[in-house]
DNA sequence: ATTATACATTATAATCATTCTAAACTGTTG
DNA sequence: CAACAGTTTAGAATGATTATAATGTATAAT
């Protein structure tokens, strides 16, 4: 089965219609090795790169909200400026590089888990979430 | 030592000129009991309510930022929507409702100590920050 | 005390990411 | 093929934050 014919799948499957502007999408995120960390900007980029046909930003926004909505990516809070995407919608936890901008991803194996004492009454926990901030070594910190 | 002089003692020490305004947002921020967890627009509420003559917006954003800068305040990441601000400075973490959109500290003996395996070559780690999302038991999740 | 100067405040405008709108378009179903 | 719901689109609107530039104020020198 060749990679569009997986993704019309995948999106049907899940109720939402194959159009050509979310099957390109799908391409840009998923259609690669490893995790794909991403702002709106880097994919609107990605997808200049990649297409000669514009997709609409607004388009963008709709699709990228609508596969979070579905599951298929995950929402990573680092800072109020922009939002952060991750193609790895499992649970774990991550490296933000505050040089570069760049997140990295830490596997199961990297971090001991984490055990919580505390709750709070009548709430249940959805998601337990560890950012771990770095720079480099031989910067002031002013 | 009234508060008031204590506030200025403060401003003065690093290096922030002890103005009207900023003894005020310093009277609002940390003339309390407990941590105050905020967003600007808590903020700008909290200090129409407790004096009559208001304080510029555009103040209020530069002398945040002055009282981040100079490690009265920190900034803690939930989504990309709004900026918090926490008047505890200390590393702590936090479990963020997300009913009421509002913060609870985690104390140092909620969360057993975090033991990170991964080291990114070149670079120091300059926090580790958790969050716990939780949400009313009895609702459905869509 | 007065003055000079750098630092602060202010109202308003500008910016920028994101969301809304409503018209045109397209995938799906019968 | 027709009908309809779902989608895309450009551009406008929104809302939080930042920039601007004129006015005001704390501080240090005179």
């Amino acid at each position: 089965m060749s990679k569009n014919a997986k993704f019309v799948e995948k999106l049907r499957e899940t109720g939402l219609r194959p159009t050509k502007q979310r099957v390109k999408i799908c391409k840009v995120l998923f259609d690669r090795e490893k995790t794909f960390h991403f702002t709106i900007n880097d994919l609107v980029k990605r997808i200049s790169e990649e297409f000669n046909e514009k997709i609409s930003l607004a388009t963008i926004y709709n699709t990228v909200h609508a596969f979070e909505k579905k599951g298929y990516l995950k929402e990573i809070s680092i800072n109020s400026d922009k939002s952060y995407f991750d193609t790895n919608t499992s649970v774990h936890h991550h490296f933000y590089d505050e040089d570069t901008h760049k997140l990295i991803d830490c596997n199961e194996n990297d971090i001991e888990s984490i055990n919580i004492k505390k709750n709070i009454t009548g709430k249940k926990i959805n998601s337990v979430e560890v950012l771990i901030r770095v720079a480099s070594d031989n910067q002031n910190q002013n």
